[in-house]
DNA sequence: GAAGTCACG
DNA sequence: GACGTACGTGACTTCG
């Protein structure tokens, strides 16, 4: 039978705050009367498994101080002081523990809690329901009949119509006439002088209700009451209309909405931390199935507060860093971000940590503020060591989710200060994996899309040019609200994301691919390679030289002294001054003195400019080779390491791929000889080798497989060279020329054919390129169905996907300019297959540490990623034991995930230097 | 900060 | 009839 439990939340608050001390949150807000509403109403939760327990459940308040009952007596309630003032702001959070149990909340302007609880109880027992109203107000005691009755829960009591008779003398139906003539002092209602429960439920006994009463009066002896009866009898009637509960409105919500669905966890869990109320986290944590699981998708996403920077705290004694941490691992998640004096993460030192528990639940630990001015005075703060001690105990926690905005760069310096964080969730890779191509992945970025939230920006608290300070010279208040909000907003960006990996099909790919990649980046960008910097300042001294005597060569040839690197002087020289035929004009109006420019400049005998344009090649050659590669990589030699240690962006390419910044490694040079002896200065430490194992044609294998092209799928079960497959399907014959061509018109399928496009790079006309594309689909059966069902595929959905459920969006893919659309159109026919492709190579490197200590291998370090080669470092003994563990991790990375119909083939080379490691 | 150029897969 | 021509990156130089 259906049970309705009405619960008295605004009675309830005055007696929880009068009755507990005067408790406050980790805020230093006063909660004792939230604390007490939300210890009822976890009593009321446990009645849930109880065999009469709630069906269907409400907690009515009061809207309004004004009611019909001020239109009848003007002096009704007017006596009540105003509530006290440490009451008047948990009126607000009353709400919020209501929603906390994810319990429907009514409350209608113009009518009392009462009046509405009447309305309810009345329609339930209409309905044949039983109903329990939680309180113990007297007025709502008139309701109490057969199937109603109420309970006291801070005495535990059940109250039924005996306790109504106990207390009053009468049954709950004559409660009325009763309380009529009592009066209460505090509602102001004015009843009877000198009539009190004892008199008044004598008098209705004896007449039988207030009329009865009145109506005798003047028979009654002689005496003050008679008196009174007679005076105040207009007063004992309007009394009467008071008391009654008026209950002819209709229901604001229908009885069936107030049926019990569960009470998630999750909104629950954040209350609970947000008040630190920790007995009660306790509870939850011990009736919890899984502590670090959490369905937030039940978090009310919506109702989040603004950033309320004020509110955030700054963390200086151990006794609060030990509040935050006890809260974080009883909620059993936390957001974090860490403050250092750089962005380079193997170099910057740490600054302060901060964490979020919940939405403006947010703190700032500093741990090295104080600046390197050493006559400014430095601000209270934890002693780094045993601040860092307690957060270990955290960041470790293996039952603890540490939540992170890129954490891969906060695991790098917190590792550095001896801390692991795990487990952990990337709210950086949870926005890639969900919206990769749509728009970027920073913080502010996303905070502005999803939070309509502008970011403390980082150069308003530290400033810019010359006037930039480090963030260990901020004060402290300006540093929590900056450090703080970070955490925060991270948390926010968590509650949104989170539920949306499942719902949208991402969770195995950042599950299977990019989450675990994170810890395994961080020790390879903490490891570094070894560079030959004596080699490198030599080859830049044999650039300069070379690069000197080029120039006058070039002057001379020009007929004057210009900037050659200046591609707008250079055009201007060569097209204008020097008279050379067929320069193209950009839409800037320069000269193109690009690559392709100056090659047919070159090759053409007859030209004036082959000298000059051979020359400025090379020039531009080693200008490049000096300035990038050369003189960089030097200047980026860590001192403390005498490594280089380059960042991995894991949401930088749209693909799916990683990139590589300061410096970028996967663009050092190899296809010229020069460029090669710039590999050769990448070194091992001495008794170790470098490692180079690289996927062969992993891109054209994937097409192979995923366009199910019997023909390439077979050539390469048999590793032939598919370069001289695809020459002989096409040509008829194999040699060095049509070997070349047919490559070209490989990575041409790869990446989107156009006919001009294939012509322009094979020098036919465009039909001749259209007959080899004919051919080749033609031959390769599959590809061009490939390439339509793509095309198809992301007009329809906006978005491709790899073996391992990458999405990669394409907006423009609809866009009404047509070069826009065959640009995405192109993209989306290559991102298919460059995303598979890092798919597999992410998930072998996952693998590759595991396998290594597996293999007893502990000294094989992975130093480097260029797309489809790891570079490793190891002990020139362990080479013969760490190739065959290498190859079969990369061979079989797709396994068991996706089984492929080709096999990967892998190519191993070792040397002293990266140069000959190929 | 844009444009041009060029290093890589 | 104009447009622009292969996918994905990052770094450096010049110049306004």
């Amino acid at each position: 039978m259906p049970h309705l439990y009405l619960v008295d939340g605004s009675g309830y608050i005055f007696r929880a705050y009068h009755r507990l001390p005067p408790l406050t949150n980790v805020h230093g807000e006063p909660v004792g009367a939230v604390y007490g509403y939300t210890t009822m109403l976890w009593k009321l939760a446990d009645e849930l498994h109880k065999a009469d327990g709630p069906t269907h459940m409400a907690v009515i308040l009061d809207k309004s101080s004004h009611t019909f009952r001020n239109e009848l007596y003007d002096k009704y309630k007017a006596q009540r002081p105003p509530p006290p003032e440490d009451l008047v702001p948990q009126f607000p959070m009353i709400r919020d523990a209501t929603r906390a149990f994810s319990l429907p909340c009514i409350e209608t302007e113009g009518l009392e809690a009462d009046d509405i609880i009447a309305c309810y109880a009345k329609a339930a027992l209409a309905q044949g329901w039983l109903v329990t109203i939680v309180s113990s107000d007297k007025d709502l005691m008139q309701l109490i009949e057969p199937g109603l009755d109420m309970y006291d829960t801070m005495n535990n009591r059940r109250l039924g119509a005996e306790h109504v008779q106990e207390k009053f003398g009468v049954g709950p139906e004559r409660l009325g006439d009763v309380l009529a003539l009592m009066g209460d002092s505090v509602d102001n209602v004015p009843g009877v002088t000198g009539v009190g429960p004892k008199t008044a439920s004598k008098l209705i006994n004896e007449h039988g209700d207030l009329e009865g009463v009145l109506a005798a009066a003047p028979s009654m002896k002689p005496g003050k009451l008679r008196d009174n009866l007679i005076e105040q009898a207009d007063m004992a009637r309007l009394s009467r209309v008071l008391v009654e509960l008026k209950c002819d409105v209709p229901l604001p919500e229908p009885l069936d909405d107030l049926e019990l669905k569960g009470i998630p966890e999750a909104p629950l869990r954040a209350f609970l931390a947000h008040h630190g109320f920790k007995s009660l986290l306790a509870k939850l944590s011990a009736v919890a199935d899984t502590p670090v699981e959490v369905p937030v998708s039940t978090v009310p996403q919506e109702e989040d507060p603004p950033c309320d920077h004020d509110g955030y705290e700054t963390v200086v004694d151990e006794a609060a860093l030990d509040r935050w941490i006890t809260i974080a691992k009883h909620q059993g998640w936390v957001a974090i971000d860490t403050e250092t004096t750089g962005v380079d993460a193997t170099r910057a030192e740490l600054v302060g940590v901060s964490m979020a528990l919940h939405p403006n639940l947010a703190c700032y630990i500093p741990l090295a503020h104080g600046g390197t001015d050493m006559f400014a005075e430095v601000p209270v703060q934890i002693d780094r060591t045993t601040a860092l001690a307690k957060l270990k105990t955290l960041f470790e926690d293996p039952s603890v989710l540490k939540i992170g905005h890129n954490l891969k760069y906060d695991m790098i310096v917190l590792g550095r200060a001896g801390l692991d964080v795990a487990p952990f969730d990337d709210t950086i890779l949870m926005s890639f994996d969900l919206d990769a191509g749509l728009h970027g992945h920073g913080m502010d970025e996303l905070a502005a899309t999803h939070l309509s939230h502008s970011c403390i920006a980082f150069k308003d608290v530290v400033g810019t040019g010359k006037n930039q300070r480090g963030f260990a010279e901020i004060d402290l208040k300006t540093a929590t609200r900056y450090a703080a909000e970070d955490a925060d907003v991270t948390l926010r960006f968590w509650r949104r994301f989170k539920p949306r990996l499942p719902a949208e099909q991402v969770t195995r790919v950042y599950e299977m691919v990019d989450r675990p990649l994170v810890p395994v980046i961080a020790q390879m960008e903490r490891h570094g390679i070894k560079v030959d910097a004596a080699k490198l300042a030599q080859l830049s001294t044999e650039f300069a030289h070379q690069m000197g005597a080029l120039e006058v060569e070039i002057h001379a040839l020009a007929g004057g002294a210009f900037t050659i690197g200046s591609p707008k002087q250079l055009g201007d020289v060569l097209f204008e001054r020097m008279g050379i035929k067929g320069g193209r004009k950009g839409k800037s109006g320069v000269y193109s003195t690009d690559v392709n420019e100056l090659e047919r400049i070159a090759a053409d005998k007859d030209s004036p400019g082959k000298d000059i344009a051979r020359k400025v090649l090379d020039w531009r050659q080693l200008s490049k080779l000096k300035s990038t590669y050369t003189d960089a990589l030097q200047a980026q030699i860590n001192p403390a390491t005498g490594r280089v240690h380059t960042s991995y962006s894991l949401t930088g390419a749209q693909t799916g791929r990683l990139s590589s910044t300061d410096p970028n490694l996967q663009n050092i040079p190899i296809r010229t000889e020069v460029g090669r002896q710039i590999r050769d200065a990448f070194v091992a430490e001495e008794g170790n080798v470098l490692l180079a194992a690289d996927y062969s044609q992993i891109e054209l294998r994937l097409a192979a497989h995923m366009a199910d092209v019997p023909a390439l799928r077979d050539a390469f079960a048999r590793g032939d060279d598919i370069h001289s497959l695809t020459a002989q399907e096409l040509f008829g014959e194999v040699n060095r020329d049509t070997r070349g061509r047919a490559k070209t018109i490989n990575f041409a399928i790869l990446y989107g054919i156009s006919r001009w496009g294939l012509a322009g790079r094979l020098d036919v006309t465009a039909e001749e390129a259209q007959a080899m594309i004919d051919r080749y689909f033609e031959r390769f059966p599959g590809i061009n169905n490939y390439i339509v069902q793509t095309i198809e595929t992301v007009r329809e959905k906006g978005c491709t996907t790899t073996l391992f459920g990458r999405k990669t969006h394409f907006p423009r893919i609809r866009s009404k300019i047509q070069h826009e659309r065959q640009g995405a159109e192109r993209a989306a026919i290559n991102a298919p297959i460059q995303g598979t492709s890092a798919d597999i190579i992410k998930r072998a490197m996952a693998r590759m540490g595991p396998a290594l200590i597996e293999a007893g291998l502990p000294n094989v370090r992975m130093l480097l990623q260029v797309h489809d080669e790891l570079v490793f470092e190891l002990p020139e003994g362990d080479v013969e034991a760490a190739r065959p563990v290498i190859e079969r991790v990369m061979a079989t990375a797709a396994e068991p995930a996706v089984m492929l119909s080709v096999p990967l083939g892998i190519e191993i080379g070792t040397g002293k230097s990266w140069g000959t490691a190929h």
